[in-house]
DNA sequence: CCGGTTTCTGACTACAAAATCAGGAAAGCT
DNA sequence: AGCTTTCCTGATTTTGTAGTCAGAAACCGG
């Protein structure tokens, strides 16, 4: 079990754990947990399926693992927040916002599993609402409370603003297969993606702003 | 198999497959294809997991039965829609916008579902496209362009836009348990449906507007 | 190159869920 | 009431997948 604090890993092993990690966390982002089968990831990792098993010893601890390949950038994300934190919180948010377009299109895994498991609720919601996005979240409640505060935003619930402009945020990247079929729209392209960061920034959390948040804006 | 052109059917029997149904409709929105089970759908609608197969094929078919159950919403909307058709391109769109939150509350599953299947493409998105939201989603599209056209909206790819109004729109609706865990926040009351509702229509729609689209809003 | 350790595989078991089938109950018709 | 059609169930088969286990292969320090 790789999970165990000791656990004796050669660099081979460790390899093929982190390969195993990787096809994982692409395949229970994209499907959900329950249309991935080990079997798929195994053959995907170019291993047998019992090899899954030596690594970790069953699925749902699979998934654990390969959620925490997010928490590494999680932590990136909160080192560069924590740089900036004596900014005003709106200046704060936007930075945030952007850092959170960018990780998204970068791994694309993290907004997906979060509105997989977001809508179904359960124990997976729970377990990443304590390991991976409840602390950052109630982060950016508080900076948004404080932005309204400011009078730099418009006085919407926190809650439900935070949780309209990442979802806002990441549709387009969460909805590309859904953005092909429908319009054979390829979003992941440079301009198409220049164009989307564009929108967020500009419309969606400009359209939160008041006069004065739009001033400090301009003032940048 | 119910669905073929002629299916000899009784009151009863027709009461019962539409009892099934609205479960596998409820069920498949909030869980997903793979983690509803035909005992479930079966246990839940009192009958036996047998009688599920009497009426409908197999478990696919139940799913797209119970999706065609949204399609009498949707054609009301798009009756309401094309009532509207001579008025400027951004006065429907906001109607729509306004109507997609209303069903969106009313009826959950339509947003959920094309968030599940719209990130992991395959038959059932295809199918979807096909029947059920591809129409709208190109009306909509046109829509936005000629808005843009009209100089109302600012010019982004209406696709982008699209997608970005309706994910934003119907995140919190559908991360309602992610807000229940993470936040203890309730969007599912009076108060909060109509906090919402404003947030939407004021700030993400409104973000998208031009100086010449607010004042026509504010002629309105 | 040898013994021990780590890593991995093939063959297997256990189980849950979809699908089938033979037949019984209920409803409708004459 | 008697016959027929429609509706539904209990029992069973089939299938797909998670998880186990004995042992082979690869690696490593001496």
């Amino acid at each position: 079990m790789a999970d165990s604090a000791d656990w004796p890993i050669t660099p081979k092993g460790e390899a093929t754990a982190a390969r195993i990690r990787d096809v994982a966390l692409d395949q229970f982002s994209r499907l959900g947990f329950e249309r991935v089968t080990m079997g798929g990831i195994a053959k995907a990792a170019k291993v047998s399926q019992p090899a899954l098993h030596y690594h970790f010893q069953d699925k749902a601890q699979l998934w654990r693992a390969s959620m925490l390949a997010l928490a590494a950038v999680i932590a990136e994300e909160e080192r560069l927040m924590n740089a900036a934190r004596d900014l005003p919180a709106l200046t704060q948010l936007r930075m945030a916002m952007r850092m959170f377009l960018q990780i998204s299109w970068n791994h694309p895994a993290l907004g997906r599993i979060v509105a997989l498991e977001g809508m179904a609720g359960g124990e997976r919601l729970e377990w990443l609402n304590r390991h991976l996005i409840g602390p950052r979240n109630r982060r950016l409640v508080k900076l948004a409370a404080q932005a309204i505060a400011d009078g730099d935003l418009r006085p919407f619930p926190p809650e439900l603003l935070i949780i309209t402009l990442q979802t806002g945020g990441v549709g387009v990247i969460n909805l590309a297969p859904l953005l092909r079929d429908a319009f054979g729209y390829e979003p992941d392209e440079p301009t198409a993606r220049a164009a989307h960061e564009d929108m967020i920034l500009e419309a969606v959390l400009g359209g939160f702003l008041t006069e004065k948040g739009r001033a400090r804006e301009t003032a940048r």
